[in-house]
RNA sequence: GGCCCCGUCGUCUAGCCUGGCCCAGGACACCAGGUUUUCAUCCUGGUAACGCGGGUUCGAAUCCCGCCGGGGUCACCA
């Protein structure tokens, strides 16, 4: 048997969107269990929109989720030509799409087309308005000879000359789809700029690189067709086809990039005030972006307005989810099931989907790919990846905490020093579904003592009540603060806990004074940790503030 | 609109190919209890689905047909 080959090709216009890190995943899991081999190609033949720091990028986003490629560009440690089939970058492959071109020109199969982008809007028109769908066909007077040396002169495209037949594809996951004739037309392979259209490139090059496996979302279905004719024409052997299914946002909308920039220009509707200014661009630019909901604000200026106007971006780039905090091992797990599972149970008789790379490669085949679209369920992801938190060790908590933090909040670097995140990491890791979301949970560390407000509620009940009320044990037990040694969360639950017997109280009615008077509320993580994570002075002065304050 | 794909709890799904083990199982969410110095964690339990209509069959979530619904695609983007 041959070795199977899949290959990722991702276009380079933006970062790495979700649905495309789930194909990435499969075709690596499926290269990995299968002992063959995964190639990462770059589509930059779009020259308008391609751009290297998002190429670089994508890159970044693959490797951080911790899928690697054997073949493509060297970068975070994977890629390389072992095979010498590169460049992996389409926009360095023109020589080889050339030496196709002439094949498919002596063969007759394709064809220079000199029809202007305006004239071909008016067939389109004057179809839409038949009710037809435009279908490009070589007209029937064309001479061949004369349009080859028409074309030395003047502009034109190639166009593949469609056999008149129709194309079976097989696919993996969706079984025999047939597409007639009739609805294939004679599609551009090279533009007008001498590049050569997605839909040649990915037919030459998949068999140049000797791609088995084409592993796609099942928006490129009905591109499918068109690719198995040219494949037919050009004598090459047809790999197999494996279309996923699509992943939707919760209201059954396509997940897409613009939903970040739909948000965003809501709340900007919605408030009313916001100004180009705000906004980071031009006042054209700005003016555009409201009108046009194609158009597009750049990722940064996208995320100061949402700050700005207190909104949650969604998340809909693997960037997104790592900003927001998701270890790379829950995302993993996590779009591994959007369409997939293993159908294998635990020894509960549970069904399996927790599970880790190793598992995923070793499990993954396409009969098990489900054919349905699926939603994507924060709340689930949120699950899994509070699920990894929980169950890390502390040390490792601390280093994706603090790896985090360089990246997104380097202030909570300068605050916190590595021992005490690793003191309060137990606590936190009780707490926080997501990195970002870590720094909750011990908001108090931050608060000035002097302006911390006190929760009503929380006062009524647990420093006003009582016989005696909160506030004389409190106002009993302060002396006792300077005394604790150390001043560790065991020291102090110790002292805490003989002051309460010795006095014959239960811990809870001194404890959630001192909680009040360390942030204002009723709620904080164990005693022994705030107070520590506090510092002994800070929490004397927190005490005597609070005694000072509302001892009326 | 043409063509193509899809349709099991709110969501992700198991089961469907090889009809009975399914008055449909799991997970997330939700609800209710319990443990706990608060919150959280943790534990226990619960609500909840085969889109509709016809067939075939002793028997259908599973096979067939129709309908309805959702989605994709119709570029010199990928």
């Amino acid at each position: 048997m041959t070795t199977p080959i899949t290959r990722f090709a991702p276009s380079p216009t933006g970062h790495l969107h979700i649905g495309g890190a789930r194909t990435a995943l499969f075709c690596a899991a499926y290269a990995r269990g299968q002992s063959g081999r995964f190639v990462l190609r770059i589509e930059d033949t779009d020259q308008k929109r391609s751009s290297e720091a998002a190429a670089a990028g994508i890159l970044d986003d693959l490797a951080w989720l911790g899928i690697c490629w054997d073949d493509g560009p060297e970068a975070q440690g994977c890629g390389g030509d072992d095979r010498n089939v590169g460049p992996y970058y389409q926009s360095k492959r023109r020589d080889i799409y050339d030496r196709y071109f002439d094949r498919l020109i002596q063969l007759g199969l394709a064809y220079p087309a000199f029809d202007t982008p305006e004239e071909l809007g008016e067939m389109r028109k004057a179809a839409e308005k038949e009710k037809k769908t435009f279908i490009y066909r070589q007209c029937a007077d064309y001479d061949h000879a004369s349009a080859l040396e028409r074309a030395n002169s003047e502009e034109h495209v190639l166009r593949f000359k469609m056999p008149a037949e129709a194309v079976t594809v097989d696919d993996e996951v969706l079984g025999k789809v047939v597409f007639p004739y009739e609805e294939l037309d004679d599609l551009v392979i090279r533009k007008r700029d001498g590049f050569p259209t997605y839909h040649f490139a990915v037919v030459v090059d998949d068999h140049e690189m000797g791609v088995t496996h084409v592993v796609r979302g099942q928006e490129h279905l009905n591109n499918t067709p068109r690719h198995v004719a040219m494949m037919k024409a050009l004598g090459i052997e047809r790999p197999s086809f494996a279309h996923l299914p699509l992943i939707f946002n919760p209201d059954g909308s396509k997940m897409s990039k613009r939903d970040k920039d739909k948000t965003v220009r809501a709340a900007v509707k919605a408030a009313g005030n916001i100004s180009e200014t705000d906004a980071g661009v031009t006042a054209g630019e700005f003016a555009r972006w409201q009108k046009d909901k194609t158009v597009q604000l750049p990722q940064q200026n996208l995320i100061g307005l949402a700050d700005k106007l207190d909104v949650v971006l969604p998340e809909i780039d693997v960037e997104d989810f790592r900003r927001s905090g998701y270890l790379p091992e829950a995302i993993v797990n996590y779009i591994a099931l959007l369409g997939w599972n293993p159908g294998e149970r635990d020894s509960e008789g549970n069904e399996i989907e927790r599970f880790d790379r190793p598992y995923l490669n070793e499990k993954f085949a396409f009969d098990r790919v489900g054919k349905k679209a699926s939603k994507f369920d924060r709340e689930k992801l949120r699950a899994f990846n509070f699920d990894l938190i929980k169950a890390m060790g502390p040390g490792d908590f601390v280093d994706a905490w603090r790896t985090w933090c360089e990246r997104y909040d380097t202030g909570l670097l300068e605050t916190l020093d590595r021992e005490t995140m690793l003191m309060l990491a137990p606590a936190v890791q009780q707490r926080a579904v997501t990195l970002s979301e870590a720094r909750v949970p011990i908001g108090f560390l931050f608060a000035d003592t002097d302006s911390i407000e006190y929760d009503e509620k929380a006062v009524a009940k647990h420093v006003n009540k009582g016989e005696p009320s909160g506030l004389e044990l409190l106002k009993s037990f302060a002396p006792e603060i300077a005394g604790i040694d150390p001043f560790t969360p065991d020291g102090i639950e110790a002292s805490l806990a003989s002051f309460c017997e010795s006095s014959n109280i239960k811990l809870g009615k001194l404890a959630q004074p001192i909680r009040v008077a360390m942030t204002g509320s009723a709620v904080s993580p164990p005693l022994g940790v705030t107070l520590a994570a506090l510092g002994k002075d800070t929490v004397q002065a927190r005490v005597t503030r609070l005694l000072t304050t509302l001892d009326t």
